[in-house]
DNA sequence: GACCTGACTCAAC
DNA sequence: AGTTGAGCCAGGT
């Protein structure tokens, strides 16, 4: 039985390049869909942020791709680097954002 | 097992 | 539009 967060894991990986999921989709895809909480505790310690080849500088993250998990709202939400970065990775991906918001 | 944390969400103000 | 309080959940302490 995997646990949670590889769960998290894995369906954060199949999301397409350019676009986004909210916590609350993923939580959902899980089987947990009241689990959006923990979704964002899972993220936040993601294996791929642990790796300090991805820090800093280097933004592509090829193993766990969480910068395309934002907020229900649109917004970007949170990241470990900086929801800075997070944005400018999506907007490099084709996503397109505005006023701190992602539009479809 | 109880308690705390957090990259969340919702409703109300 | 920004804040607040309550509700939510797995994982760590």
């Amino acid at each position: 039985m995997k646990s949670f967060q590889e769960k998290v894991f894995l369906v954060v990986k199949r999301i397409p390049r350019g676009k986004t999921l909210s916590y609350r989709e993923v939580a959902e895809s899980t089987g947990y869909p009241k689990a959006w909480r923990a979704v964002g505790n899972a993220l936040n310690k993601n294996p791929n942020l642990h790796s300090p080849k991805f820090s800093k500088k280097t933004l592509a993250s090829k193993q766990i791709p969480c910068h395309r998990v934002i907020r229900l709202n649109g917004r970007i939400g949170g990241y470990r680097y900086g929801a800075k970065r997070k944005a400018s990775l999506l907007k490099k991906e084709g996503v397109i954002i505005k006023k701190r918001r992602v539009v479809h």
